[in-house]
DNA sequence: TCTGGGGTCCTAGGACCC
DNA sequence: TCTGGGGTCCTAGGACCC
């Protein structure tokens, strides 16, 4: 019998880029340097800074001449704060509102994706070069695989962190943190321990010192609601969570989440960096200016509604799928949710067609309420070559099936 | 002055099949 | 006097993350 190689020690990084978005703003805007800033809202601020700035190349646009927080009406929240402006109190996605009163002085931009998704693509690509074992977790965060890279261990991969640090800075102008554990859960929580543009490196031995102090919140998947049924239980740190059996903790929280609990408290995470993924769904979704009514407001509703379905079936073309489920979402003016779909017999990418069926799904819901927020969703996706390639295989074959059948 | 948009994953019940 | 149990698909809701 062929015994498996010995695997080496992992160990994994966690690459954060700082305040991603706010970041990029102050490449444009060096004049906003250190001044409270927020990155947030929609078109109104949009407009807003257009018309005031003209023409003018955006580095000589007077500070005086930017949109403050305090000017903002409207529902939008908080992408990204500068430090600057987390020091009053706010940060991601608070209500613009709420964020005008603890800092009306801070100044506000509207998100640019392009810009962002544009440097997003850079540093990623630097750091391939460097380490090619990489898992994309969105537009300003990575793992990286540093076991097999050379020099990827030297003092637990310090080394290699502060090349890549270096790297992307140098290219950018970008900082970023990064925290190298054996596993993801670790590294995910080492990278916050010295933001901004900092590197923390974590030890299996170093979980009892470093790890178990941490808020129980910290853990990468325990959000708000399982943090209060844990303080409820008097747990409140990563430690205390780590005294409790398994057997408890699946008793409180369900098999499975109790055994992860478990596991995460120890450090213990077996998952490993995935290099490509399929996505499962493609949305649209948006917010209205103000509630609508589904009767005094029908034909705005169904235009919104029109351009939402077109909206996803172009993301689908754009990014080559074709989906089986069609999907609504309705937010009430309660801020209570609900969804619909339904499964199509066949894949569709085609507007009008995800229309008509999401159309259906709307029918099944109430309507006395106003909503404030209507959603487009195609899910179980399948590539649109690979859909291709299955017709030309069904097609001749379909006769014979029908024969079989009888 | 309430609370964006785009995702993933899990749970749970019912249908349906073996 | 049916009586199980497993597996998969579909749908709805909710937690969580970036």
């Amino acid at each position: 019998m062929n015994t498996p190689p010995p695997s080496p020690q992992r160990r994994i990084a966690h690459l954060d880029m700082d305040a991603f978005y706010a970041s990029v703003e102050l490449l444009r805007y060096p004049q906003l340097k250190g001044l409270p800033v927020v990155i947030g809202g929609g078109r109104r601020a949009q407009d807003d800074q257009q018309a005031q700035q003209g023409e003018r190349p955006p580095h000589k646009i007077p500070v005086a001449d930017f949109p403050l927080l305090k000017d903002y009406s409207g529902r939008g929240v908080i992408t990204t704060a500068t430090y600057a402006a987390r020091q009053f109190g706010i940060g991601s996605a608070m209500g613009l509102m709420k964020a005008a009163k603890r800092c009306p002085q801070a100044i506000l931009l509207p998100v640019d994706f392009a810009a962002y998704r544009h440097y997003s693509r850079t540093f990623k690509d630097i750091i391939l070069d460097i380490a090619p074992l990489m898992e994309d977790r969105g537009i300003d965060e990575v793992y990286i695989d540093f076991t097999q890279v050379p020099g990827g261990q030297r003092e637990g991969g310090r080394v290699l962190a502060r090349l890549i640090q270096k790297a992307i800075f140098d290219a950018t102008g970008l900082t970023c943190s990064v925290g190298v554990a054996p596993n993801k859960l670790l590294a995910k929580m080492a990278s916050e321990f010295n933001k901004p543009n900092g590197i923390a490196i974590v030890f299996e031995e170093d979980l009892q010192s470093k790890i178990w102090p941490l808020a129980c919140r910290k853990i990468n998947g325990i959000g708000p609601k399982a943090d209060e049924k844990l303080q409820q239980l008097g747990i409140t740190t990563i430690g205390e969570l780590a005294q409790k059996e398994q057997g408890w903790l699946m008793d409180h929280f369900g098999q499975k989440t109790g055994a992860w609990m478990f596991d995460a408290a120890h450090g213990v995470d077996s998952r490993p960096v995935v290099l490509e993924s399929e996505p499962v769904s493609i949305s649209r979704e948006t917010t209205f200016e103000r509630d609508l009514h589904a009767v005094r407001d029908k034909a705005e509703l169904g235009a919104i509604f029109t351009r939402l379905c077109e909206q996803v079936a172009q993301d689908l073309a754009r990014k080559g799928y074709v989906g089986k489920t069609i999907g609504i979402k309705l937010r009430f003016d309660d801020f209570k949710s609900v969804t619909r779909d339904l499964t199509l017999p066949d894949y569709t990418l085609d507007a009008a067609t995800i229309r008509h069926h999401a159309g259906l799904c709307l029918k099944r819901v109430p309507l006395q309420q106003r909503l404030r927020l209507l959603g487009v969703r195609v899910g179980s996706l399948l590539p649109l070559a690979e859909h291709q390639a299955g017709l030309r295989q069904e097609a001749p074959r379909a006769p014979l099936q029908t024969t079989m059948d009888l």
